[in-house]
DNA sequence: GCCAACGTTGGC
DNA sequence: GCCAACGTTGGC
């Protein structure tokens, strides 16, 4: 089992809107998040849900991947705003995920994950860094966690 | 709201 | 293939 860390803007989706309903994570429109949405996430790995863009910035919780590597259905509707014309079923360029509630999580600051040394390696908080798809060490998610005991 | 960092686009 | 212009991300 593989571990990720996926951002997303609370206004939009939060964790307590995961903790409602699960939810299929789409509208990933970055390659390199993308490859890994496509070749990396598979059924039951887990993931930290990031709370970027808003007051409080950090980790918020863990969901788990219930559905994976299959396309992104918002790129093929014309009425969504992730809607490619380019991305078809027959060769979809976006790919996307579902992921179930697990837990939340104390707020884990950037702050906070930025200062943990074992961290220093995290995508998240290298400098210029805006994936929003990537991925976690177990050493990096066990760190993590016992940050929020 | 500002702006730095990064990705994408398109002319040449 | 280069690179300037533009758009987006995301912390602050």
């Amino acid at each position: 089992m593989a571990y990720w860390l996926f951002k997303t803007e609370p206004e939009t989706f939060s964790i307590d809107d995961l903790a409602k309903k699960d939810t299929i994570w789409e509208g990933v429109r970055n390659y390199q998040a993308r490859n890994f949405l496509r070749d990396g996430v598979k059924e039951g790995d887990e993931v930290f849900i990031y709370h970027s863009s808003c007051k409080r910035v950090g980790i918020a919780g863990i969901g788990r991947v219930t559905r994976a590597g299959f396309a992104d259905p918002f790129a093929f509707d014309p009425d969504s705003r992730y809607f490619d014309p380019k991305s078809s079923p027959d060769k979809p360029i976006w790919y996307a995920a579902e992921l179930t509630f697990v837990r939340r999580l104390p707020l884990l600051s950037l702050a906070e994950l930025k200062a943990n040394p074992a961290l220093a390696e995290l995508a998240l908080v290298k400098k210029g860094s805006r994936l929003s798809v990537m991925p976690v060490s177990s050493a990096q998610w066990r760190s993590i966690l016992a940050m929020a005991e």
